[in-house]
DNA sequence: TGCTGATCTTGACTTTTATCAATCAGGAAG
DNA sequence: CTTCCTGATTGATAAAAGTCAAGATCAGCA
């Protein structure tokens, strides 16, 4: 019964602790979709009929509102999203568009609904899931409202920093123009904003940025493990 | 075994569902303590050891850094606090002060973690309150970041009017140095804000709010039900 | 190789927002 | 009814961020 397609997400926390034959009832109706880059999958407002999952590739979420638009947040592999909406039934609030070709998993969400009720493990997951997702987004609200945007940039850096294992040069995982509107400014103000870091340790050329002096920078961007 | 003073909260959401003998088991080892206005009860990095509710009264939930402060946001009777960082036994993110006098319910963390495990109709509640608040905290995070502060107030104005049953005429419930810090601005520019808003239908005279003409004030906030 | 379109950068300028300082208003206590 | 304190308001100024326009750079592709 066990779906070889749907192996890979096994593991990721959402679907480790769960009993086998809840897995199969889950997995039962869903399937593989490969989007090519740039587009979007999902438009707010939208009823979730299915949890998405990224298998590979990269998706954004966004949101709009009287011809503005902002980046909320970038999914990478085994990522999950429309997870609230689809607990509760309730209208999407992000948008989402792939930024490289991906293969999407997606799961009815009646399955997620049906399952949640019968496998506690499960539902303890489904906990564990919201309360990553919400904690991170008051931390990003944190860091939008106690910040200024060459601070928040500063913190983004080294958040990448210490994602790539804590080398000194690493590149931009994404566009300057969506790493903009994430901190929540222009694609010129970013421009600027990296200029005026270097003096603070951080030299950029393209997508490449190079951290020249880690204790300066660490002292203007004052990073907290309650923000970041 | 049920202790009255507990019965107060036996109706919200969260708990409306549950066994008898879960509620009890809940509330065993729990109490209710009084605080004066003003009273710091929660400070961010704390550990979870309660989860919180709030039976009268009024609380703010801010958060600090570098000298910098904002209010995240202000909770009324029946709202619980904690929640997330209770389940996964994570440091607390915000701060939590009474605005007024509040009696505040406390139930140890262990216990909602225990009960969780056994009681699906808690669990299924757990899931359902986390679910609202991260939906209402990533509509905060699109009011911040699609809306100037001139909208943002305009559609604040709007939400009270409806929240207070559809009155033109009504009181503001906080005070306007923290509504100022809510929507991200300073009460300096609060004030300014009031007087531009004047043009679009808003008279304001201390802490009443007068909706003078509703038609232009809703063509100028454009209220979203996907951001309001 | 060179064309093409998108992104990025830079400069000039405007708008928005914050800061600082002074004044005003209103409630609590004597 | 004063006095005092806190919060609200106003004006002047500074800083931050956005807008517009012009080039520069880069990647994809014929």
């Amino acid at each position: 019964m066990s779906t070889p397609r749907f192996e890979s997400i096994r593991d990721i926390p959402l679907f480790a602790d769960m009993a086998q034959e809840s897995f199969d009832a889950l997995t039962r109706g869903s399937y593989v979709q490969n989007f090519p880059p740039n587009m979007v999958m999902i438009s707010e407002g939208e009823t979730p009929d299915f949890l998405h999952i990224v298998q590979s590739g990269c998706v954004e979420l966004f949101s709009t509102w009287s011809n503005r638009e902002t980046s909320v947040t970038t999914l990478y592999e085994n990522s999950t999203f429309i997870l609230a909406a689809t607990i509760k039934d309730q209208l999407i609030l992000t948008s989402a568009r792939t930024l490289q070709k991906s293969r999407i998993i997606m799961i009815p969400s009646e399955n997620v609904r049906s399952v949640f009720k019968t496998d506690p493990e499960f539902a303890m997951a489904i906990v564990e899931e919201l309360s990553r997702c919400y904690r991170a987004t008051i931390k990003n609200m944190k860091n939008l409202k106690l910040r200024t945007s060459l601070e928040r940039l500063a913190n983004y850096l080294l958040k990448q920093h210490r994602r790539q294992g804590d080398v000194l040069e690493y590149q931009l995982p994404i566009e300057k123009r969506r790493l903009a509107s994430y901190l929540g400014m222009t694609p010129e103000n970013l421009s600027r904003a990296f200029n005026n870091l270097k003096p603070y340790g951080v030299a950029v050329d393209g997508q490449t940025i190079t951290i020249t002096d880690m204790a300066t920078l660490v002292a203007f961007a004052k990073p907290d493990i309650l923000i970041d």
